[in-house]
DNA sequence: ACCTTTCGCTACGGGTCGTAGCGTAATACC
DNA sequence: GGTATTACGCTACGACCCGTAGCGAAAGGT
């Protein structure tokens, strides 16, 4: 056992501090001065590290973002509210909060732009951001198949497509309404949004989307 | 009279074929170098004009990379295919097929993430970009009053707002598909897409998402 | 005490930025 | 044709940021 250093490794540990105190200053960084602005000179100086230290913990500014903005999706929970629309309306509006912040509006779609030239990022984003919101659209599922709302899929290869095409749905009518429309996510957007995916476009058992 | 030169000035006219050769060179930077990396100067290099010409014309980095982005969704049109799920199906392959290039992928979310901390960037996108592919939205919508498989809406702040709904649930979710989850919104996404679209999640009058 | 790793600091070459200045080219007006 | 006006190509420039190297000191284990 010489695991009381994290990977039990001899020598001056890391300073577990300085990681919280360089995430929140890329965060802050990034509501003063947006992504392109933003320097690791900058936010070394603001988290009161050598600049060094940062390039000896993460890679470049894009992973650092990554992990900063990451961290703002803790916070997303699914209560269970007594329905699939009742519960899409919870976490859309969750969802929406969090993309109203400016931390979050700046620094998200940039790094996604940059993933799209970068696996290893790309992967890390999924890993430490869309995995765990993927995993409320399952849950949200599951139980609207509980309460008879849903039909339960016997394909598992045809529920996961089909909990892939949810999320997008959802996560990307946000994103869009917030990031490129530029108009608030609100009470009345999201509830106009739920009706229309849950019953559709065309009037079927629900009122239409007017 | 004096409007022979754009705009009634003397002096020497703007070389217009530059225009396009920027445009296009920045296309091709985008390609190959991606957002981060390209630099004006990269783009007259390759476009054969001097740099200083490239800042007499665009304010920087980012509007150049809007109009040169914008020129792809020029293709953008909206083919009568007789029913309202297949006008949704033609025009979210041919949203998604400019999607699936790289110039469109590594551009398109760079900007719009500056935009967040630029109302003039946003009012450019806006006009170039956005404004064109709502007017889609507008007239599929139109068609599929004039069939009668949408309900006519009489309130025209209402319909304001449902044209902006489903603008960006179909934009929001092929750019979310394509860019985020990054793979590929092909035939069979579309249609499982727009079925969800028009029918909604429960099982209504259409069949479920299965 | 000794070893190992981290940290802060300084300094560096390399690259990009956006602008200024200059001489020249191309057009409109007279 | 001559002149005014604008666009163009080119060069040069200070300022900034990048990412790394090298050093001495600090903070832990053994």
């Amino acid at each position: 056992m010489q695991s009381r250093t994290p990977a039990g490794r001899t020598g001056r540990p890391r300073n577990a501090a300085a990681d919280a105190a360089i995430l929140a200053a890329t965060r802050q960084a990034l509501v003063e001065l947006g992504w392109s602005k933003l320097t690791l000179g900058d936010v070394a100086v603001r988290a009161g590290v050598a600049k060094t230290t940062l390039y000896r913990r993460w890679p470049g500014k894009n992973e650092l973002v990554v992990d900063a903005v990451a961290e703002l999706f803790d916070e997303l929970t699914l209560p269970d509210r007594g329905s699939l629309a009742a519960d899409i309306e919870g976490v859309v509006l969750q969802f929406a909060a969090i993309l109203a912040r400016p931390e979050a509006r700046s620094g998200l779609m940039a790094v996604v732009a940059e993933a799209t030239r970068d696996e290893a990022l790309r992967e890390r984003i999924r890993a430490s951001i869309v995995e765990r919101q993927k995993r409320l659209v399952l849950a949200g599922r599951a139980r609207a198949q509980a309460r008879g709302e849903l039909a339960p899929e016997s394909d598992p290869d045809e529920a996961a497509r089909a909990v892939d095409l949810i999320f997008d749905m959802v996560a990307g009518a946000v994103v869009h309404r917030t990031l490129v429309s530029a108009e608030p996510a609100d009470e009345k957007w999201v509830h106009g949004f739920t009706r229309v995916l849950v019953f559709g476009l065309t009037p079927g058992p629900g009122p239409g989307p007017g």
